[in-house]
Parts: structure tokens; sequence; C-alpha cells
DNA sequence: GCCGTTTTCGGCCCGACTGTTTTCAGTCG
């Protein structure tokens, strides 16, 4: 059972138990719990199994958690959340999803009108009972009709790529207006997530008002959803949703970190301020009243004696105990990236030729590439077999022989077939510099097929690195399910570096396997998996990614120079 | 349900906006 599954049952349990009326500190309780789990580097059930360990020492979790969670893993079953079921149904639990519908207004409904489904709630509301509720009126009625029709069209997250390009069109079109100081993004778009849920935009403004009238008016900009003296909602063309906040000057470093997040990291450092007598909100950080810090985030973090926190580590996975000791990690960067290992041509599903992608490479100063090209089993992409591959590579060789400034590794993109074979014969791969090898089919296998496919490649001694490991496109598929302790102390074993592919559909692995791998001291290597030259500007994308690890520059193996990656390959037989 | 160099009981983060109210609960981030 993954860390995620575990965290779903708490999750689970605590929507029923909001909409029961339970103690809301219980339900915080079962939550914090659940983000402790999801954020944890390690398998809950490996510390469970580890006699040398306790998860009592996890915070949040006391005597009554560790039973359930040991309950969780031996029977895959919650008692307590089964006969909470029995009570709730599934449908009540799906309409906390509307907007402006929460665990109180769902449990009248259930209760007072016997809705129990999205389907029953629309057609209430269409027969105009809600109205009649107590509590409840036309416009709610009309905002739950409205409601359904958006969680059927959409209101999905959107990869951080989209988001952050539209976010950062925005701020620059914020900024031009004459009533406009400071602008920046916050949020999770801040945070670098990988996807987004909404944008979060803080400006000063010596004329509020028409900045939101001018927000109101952009071509981006659909319709005004609330709007008050210091926050607006829109909707964007593009259906994401947006929220704008105006502060004044003196509260803009406190108002960006209040509305960065994460929320867990908040809640942590206003617990901070109350204990040395403080209060921290979004317009500062008061003693008594009286502010004593604001202008600046950096003034923030100091009067609560910590370093200023990069917002890609804010989630409350530890950075704020590291920050207490001076440990935080010098974070790596796009400039400390040296080679790209993971590129396709024209020989299979690229758009550009080996000399465009070289020349590109060049372009963006790196000074080592592997081209890796497909192999047979994607048909779809013209991958290649034995012949056409070594063709590929005199290919390559001859360019390599009229190019300087950049080494070209003759590469492949080496499926790893169902049945744990690899898709090319070994003395194929013997003559590669560098063997990426992946999945791409049967990513439904049960877990135990994944890992042995996952294993076989990792100690075939060929093999250099495994490119994104789990298969996932984010929002589109989920990615196999793999045994990571296992994956992992073997990937470490045998000294086979593990990929970030920076992909924005892909990312992976992800932050939080990214922090295990690198805690087990394993390479990562962030590749981009460019189909075309611009594809090369992806990298950008993974360091973000390696950011929210923790990732700094010595544990990604291609931050090194030439000489020095190779002699990591060297090592490898 | 968790947690504790002021506590094993009594706390547990904070404010804006909306809709339904006539002073505020619910929701959201």
């Amino acid at each position: 059972m993954q860390n995620a599954d575990v965290a779903r049952f708490f999750d689970d349990l605590a929507d029923l138990l909001e909409i029961q009326g339970a103690n809301p500190f219980r339900i915080r309780a079962y939550r914090n719990a659940a983000r402790t789990i999801e954020n944890l580097t390690e398998s809950v059930a490996g510390i469970a199994a580890d006699p040398e360990q306790s998860l009592r020492d996890l915070p949040g979790i006391g005597k009554d958690l560790a039973d359930k969670i040991v309950t969780i893993l031996d029977t895959g079953r919650l008692p307590q959340l089964d006969a909470l079921r029995e009570e709730i149904p599934p449908g009540v639990v799906e309409m906390l999803r509307l907007p402006g519908i929460g665990p109180k207004k769902v449990a009248v409904l259930f209760r007072e009108l016997g809705v129990a489904s999205l389907d029953d709630l629309e057609q209430a509301a269409e027969q105009g009972r809600i109205a009649e509720l107590k509590g409840f009126g036309k416009k709610t009625e009309q905002s739950i009709l409205a409601g359904i029709a958006q969680v059927a069209a959409a209101g999905k997250r959107v990869w951080l790529a989209e988001a952050k390009t539209l976010a950062d069109e925005i701020v620059a079109e914020l900024s031009q207006r004459k009533s406009v100081g400071r602008a920046s993004v916050a949020g999770s778009c801040r945070r670098l997530k990988e996807t987004v849920g909404d944008l979060d935009v803080l400006v000063t403004s010596t004329d509020p008002a028409a900045t939101m009238d001018g927000l109101a008016e952009s071509e981006r900009v659909s319709e005004t959803l609330s709007r008050g003296e210091t926050k607006q909602r829109v909707r964007l063309r593009s259906g994401l949703e947006m929220d704008l906040r105006v502060v004044p000057d003196d509260s803009y470093g406190a108002a960006m970190q209040y509305f960065t997040g994460s929320k867990e990291h908040n809640i942590v450092l206003r617990r901070r301020a109350q204990e040395r007598g403080l209060k921290l909100n979004e317009y500062g950080l008061f003693r008594d009243g009286t502010s004593i810090a604001g202008r600046t985030e950096d003034e923030v973090y100091r009067s609560l004696d910590l370093p200023w926190i990069p917002p890609e580590l804010r989630e409350n996975r530890g950075e704020i105990e590291r920050a207490e000791q001076g440990r935080l990690p010098t974070l790596i960067e796009l400039s400390d990236i040296r080679g790209d290992l993971h590129m396709h041509t024209t020989a299979t599903d690229g758009t550009a030729t080996i000399l465009d992608m070289v020349n590109g490479a060049k372009a963006r100063n790196l000074k080592y590439i592997a081209i890796t090209d497909h192999s047979k089993r994607v048909a779809m992409a013209g991958g290649l077999d034995a012949a056409r591959l070594r063709e590929h590579w005199a290919n390559i060789d001859a360019i390599r022989k009229q190019t300087s400034g950049i080494e070209v590794l003759c590469g492949i993109e080496c499926d790893i077939l169902e049945d744990a074979t690899l898709d090319l014969p070994d003395d194929v791969l013997s003559e590669s510099d560098w063997v990426l090898a992946v999945l791409h089919y049967g990513l439904k296998q049960p877990r135990e097929q994944i890992n042995k496919r996952l294993l076989a490649a990792i100690r075939n001694p060929h093999v250099s690195a495994i490119g994104h490991p789990t298969g996932r496109l984010i929002g589109k598929r989920p990615g196999a399910e793999i045994d990571f302790d296992e994956v992992f102390r073997a990937a470490a074993d045998f000294g086979v570096m593990l990929e970030i592919n920076a992909h924005p559909a892909r990312l992976d692995l992800d932050d939080i396997h990214a922090a295990a791998a690198r805690d087990l001291g394993i390479p990562i290597v962030i590749n981009t998996d460019a189909h075309s030259v611009s594809g090369l500007d992806m990298m950008q994308y993974g360091i973000y990614q390696a950011r929210r690890a923790g990732l700094e520059k010595q544990n990604v193996a291609n931050t090194r120079s030439w000489s020095q990656f190779r002699k990591l390959l060297r090592n490898r037989s």
C-alpha cells in the first residue's frame, strides 16, 4: 500500500466526519495525519514493519492513529470508515466539490431533503425545493445549479507550465497600469507545484477600484465571480480562476508570505508567532497590535527567528525545522545544468534532425547530450530495431566528428517490455554510450510485475538510467504502481541513475520520490525528453520539480562537467 | 485526535466575502 493510499483513508474519514458535524479538531487531526503520511519520503508500510522505528514518532500521529494505520496496512480497510459509509452515501460526499457548498450545507440537504447525489441535488434545485430550506435562498439554489454545470465541465487543475505562463502575462499586464506598484504571482504557482488549481496574484495599488476594473476588462478575463474592497475573484478565458488581492505597501511582504502558502506551512508559522506572543496575518507580524514586520518576506521570517525559506519548499515537510537549524538546501538552478540525456530526432518521433538538436543544445550552453530515440516496441513512433539503431548511431558519430564544444552520446530510450525483458539485445545495448530504460506499455500490470520489470532493467549492466520511472501523464493517466522502496534500493545498489523527466505532463519522478531517491544517494538526472529544438527549453520545469524536492546541484548528475559525468558512467561497469 | 521547559486538560491559525441574516454562519483559501 502506497503512502497516498493510506492518506486517502484519513481524508475520506475527515470528509464524512465533517458532514456528520464531529469535533472540528478531531477532523483536523485526521487531515494533518493524511498530510504527514502523504509527504513522507519513506514508505509508511516500511516504518510500520521496522522494529527500529515507530509510527508514533511522526508528527500528529498518536496511539489511535498509529493503530488505525496498522489496521489499514494489515487489512486494507478501516472499520470506522466502513461504518460511516453505511450512514452517508458516496454521492453526499461528492456534493462537497461544489463551490460554496461545504459540509454543513451538505448535511442539511441530506437530512432535510434526502438529497444523496449530484443528480438528486440538481433535481431538487430545479424544483425550487432548496430555496425553501432555512439558511438557503434563491441565490444559493442558482449557484448550486451553476456549480453542477461547472463541475461537469472542468474545474480541473492545470499543468504548471500553462498556469505560470498565464500568470506571468497577467502580472506583466497589471504592472503596466499607472495605479499599480508592486505585482507578483503567489499561491501554488509561485511554489512551482506541478499542477495549479487557481492563480493568486498580489498587487499594491494607489487606486484599488480602478485596478479591479482594469482586470475585469482584461482580454484574458471572462467574468468577475466576486469582488470586495481588497479581493476580486475572476474566471479567465482559459477556464482557470484567479484571485487578485490588493494590499498596502507596508504589508506586501506579509501578504506574499500569506498568499504563497502552503496552508500547512502557514499554520506552523502562525503557531510559531503565537508562541512568541505575536500574531501573524496577511497584513504583518504584530505585537500588541503594533506591526513589527511586513514590508518584505525576509523581514517576516527573520522576525520569527528563521531565514527566508524558498517558496518551493513551503509545504511543511520539515523545511521549517531545517531552516531553524541552518540546514536549508542551496537549491539547484537552471544555470547549473551541463547536459541533457534524453531527446529525440527525426529518426523516430522527433521533428528535428540530429544536427538541429546538437546546435540547439550548444545554443543553450550544454556541454554534453545523449540522442535517445525510441526502440522498436514503440511502433507508433517508428521505434528502431538493432539494424536501424546502428545506422542511426553511425549518423550521430559522423556529426559528432564534425562538431566541437559539445559531447554527443549515442543513446537509446529502450523499452522495458511487459515480460521484463528489454526491447533490444544486450550486444546492441553494450555498444551504446547511454541506455535509458523506460516503461511505456503495460503500466496497469500488478505491482509485482512492474517491480520485476524495473528490477530486471536496473540489474542489466548496460542500463545507465531509468527514464520517467512511473510513466504517469499528469491529469491523464496515473503512473504504474511501483514499490519504490525496493526499486530505489536496487538503483542505489547497482549505481543506476533515476530521471526527473522535465516535460510538463510528466515531471516524473515527482518531488516526494525525487527527495526519497536523493536520501538514498541515488544520482538524479534531469532531462527534457525533447521532441524538437524548442523542447530543450522544458529543462526549466524539471529544475522546478527538483527544487521542490529540495535537490542541490551535487544531487543531480548532469550538473557535472563532462569529464566528471563520464566517470560516473565508467563506474557503472 | 494530538500535544505539552508555563499545561496530562484545555487548548488547537486567520481573515475576506457571500448570502441570508438583523448580527452572523458557512465557505474559502
